[in-house]
RNA sequence: GAAGUAAACUGGGUGAUCGCUGUCUUGACCUUUGGGUCAAGAGAGAGGAAAGUCCGGGCUCCACAGGGCAGGAUACUCCGUAACGCGGAGUGAGGGCGACCUUAAGGAAAGUGCCACAGAAAAUACACAGCCUACCCGGCCUUCAAGGUCGGCGGCAAUGGUGAAAAGGCGAGGUAAGAGCUCACCAGUACUGCUGGUGACAGCGGUAGCUUGGUAAACCCUAUCCGGAGCAAGAUCAAAUAGGAAAGUGCUUGAGGGCUGCCCGUCCGAUACUUUCGGGUUGAUUGCUUGAGCCUAUUGGCAACAACAGGCCUAGAUUGAUGGUCACCGCUUCAUUUUAUAUGAAGAACAAAACCCGGCUUAUGGUUUACUUCGGCU
């Protein structure tokens, strides 16, 4: 049985780690859905940050879209290569699409991470 | 049945599974005995508005915050409340056929200002059209006196027109023409009596002078209330680097700073030396959820609410938890079929705690009850 848990340790928390990932890590964009940046961190372990601005939307929009994120990385995160820090950005489609949707488009550009 | 008015309730449910955030229990390990880490189990986990941050409080710190000015808020009455600009019950005024609704509802006789357009004139009436020529003056005619006529000096504010508003209304008397000039009735103002009401006020009168435009969501005046900043408040601990802090000595000038914008008042107080202490920032812990708390019953009150008894413990995140998937049920819409119904598909508003309460405002899906008006049937 694989580990779906998603704990404090698999996260970003500090502002300077967020802005370490968008500075130097590699970017890629998926359509007008949301943005990814990855950069090695020689941890051990793989960590998610989300970032849900005010443009997607008010407060139910954002963390209707944070657990959306939150649901696809603990589902295929051993899947993705270890010791990697992600950012997603999320974009105004984020909001109107399905869960389904998201899903998808979304675990496709994590699993291409190398 | 249609249109409407006012209230109240509700804000999908059950199960499985994968997760997230606290709490409790058990076990293992570590330990500086404060606790920490891991695992398992139990149980809990967004709202009626959690929202806007518009008022009022609790709590915290600023020096327990004094006086004056400035500034701000409120403005019919009584009651409720910790308090309020909130709520309840009323009064007056206005709107609606009605159920019912609205109301920034003190003062314009303290002062200043403003009153567009139109109009002669918008507040000390500077009278446009108009009415009058009694008194006084002059010309002409008739003439005994006197009268007529024209004009002047003047008088008037009834009528007309303008306007949201024209200096009380209408009628009669009065007059040269008129006028509260006089009178009756009505309206208004001031003072006042009786009755009812805790009161705002209501009802019935009396006297007076005849009469006073509107605007205070213009300045202003009056009355009452208000210290400032806010949980990123504030407190504790740890780590590494030094701008600090306290005490004593010296200095006696009071610079500067804090306390609300200003003044008074008051507090701390420059630099040097010695000794001692210790932390701008970051992180963690705390504040942090037991509270003007919730539910039920009784009593008092029209009600808001209060008293008392019993029971209950009900989220505490910090890149910010409270979710995803599946199945079934319930609801709505559409399609097909049908007496009911069944099957399939789609959908489910507004909006997410962030120290905590009491309100207000705004957004929004649905249900129910009572009442009003109109129409139909009996």
């Amino acid at each position: 049985m694989g580990d779906f848990s998603f704990s404090k340790l698999e996260r970003l928390a500090k502002r300077p780690e967020f802005e370490k990932v968008l500075a130097e890590g590699k970017r890629k964009r998926i359509g007008r859905l949301c943005t990814v940046f990855s950069l090695p961190n020689g941890l051990g372990r793989k960590r998610l940050g989300i970032i849900a601005s005010k443009k997607v939307g008010n407060a139910v929009a954002r963390n209707r879209v944070k657990r959306a994120i939150r649901e696809t990385f603990r589902h295929i995160k051993h899947q993705i290569i270890p010791a990697t820090d992600i950012v997603v950005i999320s974009g105004k489609e984020m909001v109107v699409e399905s869960y389904k949707v998201i899903d998808e488009k979304l675990s496709n550009a994590l699993l291409a991470i190398k």
